[in-house]
DNA sequence: CTGTTAGCGCGTTCAA
DNA sequence: TTGAACGCGCTAACAG
C-alpha cells in the first residue's frame, strides 16, 4: 500500500507536506506540484480509515428505513444521497424491517463506526436512542417523530393529510365511509386514525362506527383482509380511506376482484402508489412528499455535524392532494377525477 | 471516549485481555466477565476505525447502481443488504446514474475508504476498473458484463429472455412486432435486441426493417417518443417488444393515449412493471430475477472477500417468462393473457 | 492463557 | 512555510 511516507520520499519532501496539500493547506506552489506528480505515478490513495481514526470524524450517514422497497423509502433515500454527496458524504443503507432488534443492532453498528450521522425511520415510539446520544453521534428522524422528542425530526402532516383525504370521499357524495389503517405502534397510523375521524366527525356529526376502522399491518395482505371485513359488515362502507399505499393497494386488489371498483366502492390511498402505470378511474390520492422528507432531513442533519446545538427541532411538511412530487406518472385521462 | 484501556483498568486486566474478548478469542471464563461487566459499566463500544486501520479490512461493502429509484435495482440492493447482513457487512449505497464520472468518483471513495468489496452495475462496456484492480478490492459486476471480462460478473440471459419475449408476441398472432431497446454503449441493450432479431428472423424470414427498431434512453420518456414514431410509419408495427420497464411504460403510457392498448397494438416488457395494480389487459412481461442477481453477486463478493482467486467467473441466469419472483404485484384476471 | 510492546496511516502540534 | 515527533484506538507479535 502506498503511504504518504512513500509519496513524500518520491517527492522529495516531508510526510507532513504530502499531508498538508491532500488537504489544501498552504504549500508553495512548486512543492504542491512535486507531490502531486509523485502521488500520481505511485498511484496513492489516501486511506480514509487513518484519517478517520486521527480526526475521529467519518464521512459516512446512516440511512435507516423500514425497508427500501418500498416506494416511498426509495424516493426519500435517493433524496438523501443526492444531498449527502454534494457535501461529500457516502451512505451506509440499513434496511431495519420495522424490527427494532434489527434497529438496535444497526444503532450500535452505526455507532460503532461511527458514522458522521443518522437518518432514521424509528421502529417505535419508544426506539432507545441513547446509544447515539451518548456517543455524540447527530440523529434526524424523518417521516415518524422522534421517540421523546430527543432529537430533530421532519414529518408530513398526516393529521391534516388524513383528513383532507378522507373528505375527498365524502365530497365525491359517499357517505359511509371507511378507514383501513396501520397497527397501534406505528405513530403515522395514529395520527392518519385521527385525521380520518375528524373528517367523518364533521360530515357524519357522529363517531365512525368502531367496526369501520381497520388496524393491520401495513402490507398489501393487510389490505386484503380489512377490504374482505369491511365488505361482509351487515352495512358495508361505500368508500374507504386506506392509511398507507401498501394497504391502498391490497384494497384496490380486493375490490378488482369484486368487481367493486371506483364509482362502486369510493378509494382514497394516502401516499402515492407506486408508479402506477394506469391508476385505475376513480381511485384517489394523496401525495406525501418523500423527496422533502429525505431533503429536508438531510439538511438538518448536515447542520447538526457541522455543529449546529440547539434544542431539537419538528418540521412538519405539507401533505398535498393531486400534487405529482413524488415522481409518480399519472397518465391523464386514466387518473382520479 | 471509552477505549479499551478503560475498560481493561476498570476490569483490572490488560487492554490485550479487553480485545481478546471482544473478538471471541479464548480467554479464561471469569475474565470474561469481568470484561464484560465493565465495558457494560462504562458504556463502551468498539472503535471500527481504530480495528480497520489496524487490520486493514473493513466490513462495508459498496453496491453501485444507475439509480435505486429504479425497482430493478431496489430489490436488487435489497437481497444484497440481506446477504450482507447476514455476513456482517453493511452496504454503502451509491447511485451512479450511469454517469461514468460519478462512477469513477464512487470508485475512488470506495477504494480510499478502503471498502471490504464493491457490486458494481458498470456504466459502460468500458468502466475503468484499474483502481479497485490495483488496489486488490474485490469487484463483482452484475446486470452488465464486466469490462474486459477482469472480474467476477453476473448477469441475466438478454438475448435468450428477448427472444423469448418477442416469440410472445408473434405466437398471440402478431405478424409486425418492433422494437424499442436502449442506446448503443448499454450492453443489455444490445444483448436483448440481439434477442429480438433472432425471434423476428425466425418468425418472418427477414432482418426486421431498419425503422422497426428504435434505439433510445433507459427512460418513460425514451419509450413515448419510440412509440409515437413507430406509430407514425407508414406500415405501423402491431406490436412492440419493449427492451426494459421504463420503456415499456412508455411505450404504454402513449398507447392508451391513442387508444390503442392491446389488442389492437401488441406489447411486452422486458423486465416486471413496478408494482402495477391493475396490468392493462393483454400486456406481456418478461421477468428479470434482480433478486437472484443480487444474491448471486452477495455470494460471489462474499467468497472473493474471503480470499478465493479463481480467475473471474461468468454467472448467467434465466429469464423467466411469467414468473413472480420480483416480487411484483400482479392481480389475477387483470395480469397478462 | 496473559501482559507488554509496537505499529497500522494519517493529521496535527511544536520549533525552526 | 516546513519537518520532526507524537498519538488516534486497536490488534498482532512476542515473551512470559
Amino acid at each position: 500500500m502506498v503511504t504518504i511516507y512513500d509519496v513524500a520520499r518520491q517527492a522529495g519532501v516531508s510526510p507532513a507536506t504530502v499531508s498538508r496539500v491532500f488537504n489544501g493547506i498552504k504549500v508553495t506552489p512548486d512543492r504542491v506540484e512535486a507531490v502531486k506528480r509523485a502521488a500520481a505515478e505511485l498511484g496513492f490513495v489516501p486511506n480514509r480509515n487513518a484519517r478517520r481514526l486521527r480526526t475521529s470524524s467519518s464521512e459516512i450517514i446512516a440511512m435507516m428505513v423500514p425497508d427500501i422497497e418500498n416506494p416511498f423509502f426509495t424516493v426519500m433515500t435517493r433524496a438523501v444521497e443526492d444531498l449527502a454527496r454534494a457535501a461529500g458524504y457516502s451512505v451506509m443503507l440499513c434496511n431495519t424491517d420495522d424490527d427494532p432488534g434489527r434497529e438496535q443492532e444497526y444503532l450500535r453498528v452505526a455507532v460503532s463506526d461511527p458514522v458522521a450521522g443518522i437518518i432514521l425511520v424509528p421502529s417505535t415510539r419508544t426506539t432507545d436512542l441513547s446509544l447515539p446520544l451518548e456517543r455524540g453521534v447527530p440523529v434526524v428522524c424523518v417521516d415518524r417523530r422522534a421517540p421523546g422528542g430527543l432529537v430533530d425530526s421532519v414529518v408530513a402532516d398526516n393529521v391534516a393529510g388524513a383528513q383532507a383525504g378522507t373528505q375527498l370521499l365524502f365530497d365525491a357524495g359517499y357517505h359511509r365511509v371507511a378507514c383501513v389503517t396501520g397497527p397501534e405502534q406505528v405513530e403515522t397510523a395514529l395520527e392518519r386514525l385521527e385525521g380520518y375521524r375528524a373528517a367523518y366527525r364533521a360530515n357524519v356529526r357522529d363517531e365512525p362506527p368502531s367496526d369501520y376502522v381497520q388496524r393491520t399491518e401495513y402490507t398489501i395482505a393487510g389490505g386484503e383482509a380489512a377490504t374482505r371485513a369491511l365488505l361482509a359488515l351487515p352495512h358495508p362502507p361505500d368508500a374507504i380511506f386506506a392509511g398507507n399505499n401498501k394497504l391502498a393497494s391490497g384494497v384496490i386488489r380486493v375490490l378488482a376482484e369484486l368487481d367493486s371498483l371506483p364509482p362502486a366502492v369510493g378509494v382514497v390511498s394516502f401516499g402515492g402508489l407506486p408508479l402506477v402505470l394506469l391508476t385505475p378511474q376513480g381511485i384517489m390520492v394523496t401525495h406525501l412528499p418523500p423527496r422533502s422528507l429525505g431533503t429536508t432531513a438531510a439538511e438538518m442533519l448536515l447542520e447538526r455535524i457541522q455543529g449546529l446545538t440547539e434544542p431539537p427541532r419538528e418540521v412538519v411538511l405539507p401533505v398535498v392532494v393531486g400534487d405529482e412530487e413524488s415522481g409518480l406518472a399519472v397518465i391523464e385521462g386514466f387518473t382520479a377525477r
